[in-house]
DNA sequence: TAGTGGTCTAGACCACACC
DNA sequence: GTGTGGTCTAGACCACTAT
C-alpha cells in the first residue's frame, strides 16, 4: 500500500512521477500536510514510495511550478499558503470561466457564417490563400446578465465546418472544436485594453454609452501550434475583471 | 572548445545545464539553428558537450518553458518561431516596462509619507500589528507623456525607511528596494479593470474625464514570499495596453 | 528496424542551514 | 557535524516515428 504505483497497470501506463505528484497534491489539498510546514525530505519520500530521488524531485518540481511547494536549499520543502495556489490565469474559454465563478453560462448567437479574411486576420491566423473564414459573433451571459460580446474568426474549411445548431448544443466553442475537429488549446496571446461601447454594444450589454468596457483580443494556438482562432471580446468593466498571476523568469543568469 | 564548461571556474561555480541553456539559446537567437528545424538529438548534444543526457534534457526543458523549443516524441526537438518567444508577461516595474518599449522613464513624486493601514491593506500586506505603512504616490512619464499614476503602500519600518531623495536618485522603486533592503521580486497577483478618471486624475494624466483608464492593483511578493508592496496603478487606455501570454496547465492528468 | 524523446534508477558530490 | 536540497553521471528500458 505504500507503493506509489499501487494503481497498477489497468491504465495504459502509469507514470510514477505523476502518481507521486497527485499523491502529494492530495495530501496538501486535504490539509494533511499543513501550510508553511515542511513535507518529508526527498530521500524519505523516495524510500517511502519505493522510487528514486530523481523521480521524487520531478514530482516536487512540478508542484513548485503550480505554486504548491517551495524549496529552500539546506532547510527543506514547504507547503505554500493557499494564496499562492490561486488565480494563476489558466487557458480556457468563457464557459469554464463562468463555471469557475459558480455562474450559469449561456449564449446567444448573433452571427454565424463565412466571410473573407482581411489583412489583420490573415496575419493573426497565419493564412496564406484567400479562403474565407468562419465568423461567429455571440452574446454571452451569466444566467440572464449579459457579460460580454465575443467575435471569433476560425480558419476552418467550408466543407468540414460545424453548424450553428451543433455549437448551441455543445454550449462551448472549445468543447465543439475538441469533439469535432480534435483541436485542443495549447496557449494564447492576449492584449487587454479599455474603451467605451458603441450604441449597439451598449444596447446588447444593457449599458449606457458612457460606461466602460474591457477589450481583449486573443490568438489561440492548438496543440499542433497552429492558430485555431482569433477572437475579440468585450466585457462590461463593472461586471468583469482580469486576474493574473505573474511569475518571475526564474531562469535568467543574474 | 567543444566543452560547454570552457568558461571554467573564475565564476563561483558554473552550472553545466545553465551554460548549455545559454549556448543553445544563443544559437537560436543568432539564427544558427533555424526556425522549425530540428536541433541535434539529446544524445548527440550530450556527447558533443561532454555531459550527460540528463543535463542536456534539463537545459532543453527550460528552453521549452521559455517558448524556444518544442519536442515531439520519436521525431526530434524543433526550434519554435519567434512568435512563441515573445510577449510572455514578465515581472518587472514601470521603469523596465518603458525601457523595453524604447521609452524614457521619468517620475514625479506626488506624495511620500507614512499613513495608517486600513483593513484592505492589512490583508493584502499580511500585517498583524498597527504599524503605519509608507505610501508613495507617483506620476509616471514616458519622456514628457504622462503614462500613469501609481500609488504604492510598503510595509517598511519608519526607522529603516529610505528617503524621497533616494527614490528619485534610484529612479525605480524596485531597484531601490533591492539595493537598500535586499528585496527582490518573486511573483505578483494583479487584477485588471477599467473605469473613467476623476477630475484630479484626468488633469494629472492630461485626459478628459470622459476618457477611459485601465486600472491595475497588484500585490508583489519578494523572494522570501512576504508581500513587499501593494500598488494601485491607472493608465490611459489610449496609451497603454496589457499583453499576456497564457499557457495551458500542461501538468493535469488527461 | 533504427532512431528519437520520455521515464527511471542508484548512486555521487556539492552548497547551504542549523546546531 | 549532520541533514537538507541542487547538480550531475552513466547507464537502462519504454513509447513513438519513421523507413
Amino acid at each position: 500500500m505504500s507503493d506509489v504505483n499501487s494503481s497498477q497497470n489497468n491504465e495504459p501506463h502509469s507514470l510514477k512521477y505523476l502518481d507521486l505528484f497527485t499523491l502529494i497534491k492530495n495530501k496538501i489539498d486535504a490539509g494533511e500536510w499543513a501550510e508553511n510546514a515542511t513535507i518529508p525530505t526527498e530521500r524519505e519520500l523516495a524510500e517511502r514510495y519505493k522510487t528514486s530521488r530523481t523521480t521524487v524531485r520531478k514530482a516536487i518540481e512540478h508542484l513548485r511550478q503550480k505554486g504548491y511547494l517551495h524549496s529552500e536549499h539546506g532547510r527543506g520543502t514547504f507547503v505554500l499558503p493557499e494564496l499562492s495556489r490561486r488565480s494563476q490565469r489558466q487557458l480556457h474559454g468563457f464557459t469554464d470561466d463562468i463555471l469557475a465563478r459558480n455562474g450559469v453560462p449561456r449564449q446567444q448567437i448573433l452571427e454565424f457564417g463565412f466571410v473573407p479574411a482581411n489583412e489583420m486576420l490573415r496575419h493573426a491566423l497565419q493564412l496564406s490563400g484567400n479562403r474565407p473564414v468562419l465568423r461567429i459573433k455571440r452574446l454571452r451571459f451569466d444566467n440572464t446578465t449579459p457579460m460580454g460580446i465575443q467575435t471569433a474568426w476560425l480558419p476552418v474549411d467550408e466543407a468540414h465546418a460545424f453548424t450553428q445548431e451543433e455549437l448551441l448544443e455543445a454550449g462551448s466553442l472549445y468543447k465543439l472544436l475538441a469533439q469535432k475537429m480534435g483541436l485542443e488549446l495549447l496557449e494564447a496571446y492576449e492584449t487587454i485594453g479599455a474603451r467605451q461601447p458603441s450604441a449597439a454594444e451598449a444596447s446588447l450589454l444593457e449599458l449606457s454609452v458612457n460606461d466602460v468596457i474591457l477589450t481583449c483580443s486573443r490568438v489561440t494556438l492548438s496543440v499542433n501550434r497552429k492558430p485555431m482562432e482569433y477572437v475579440e471580446m468585450i466585457y462590461p468593466a463593472s461586471r468583469y475583471a482580469y486576474e493574473i498571476k505573474i511569475t518571475k523568469d526564474s531562469f535568467s543568469r543574474k
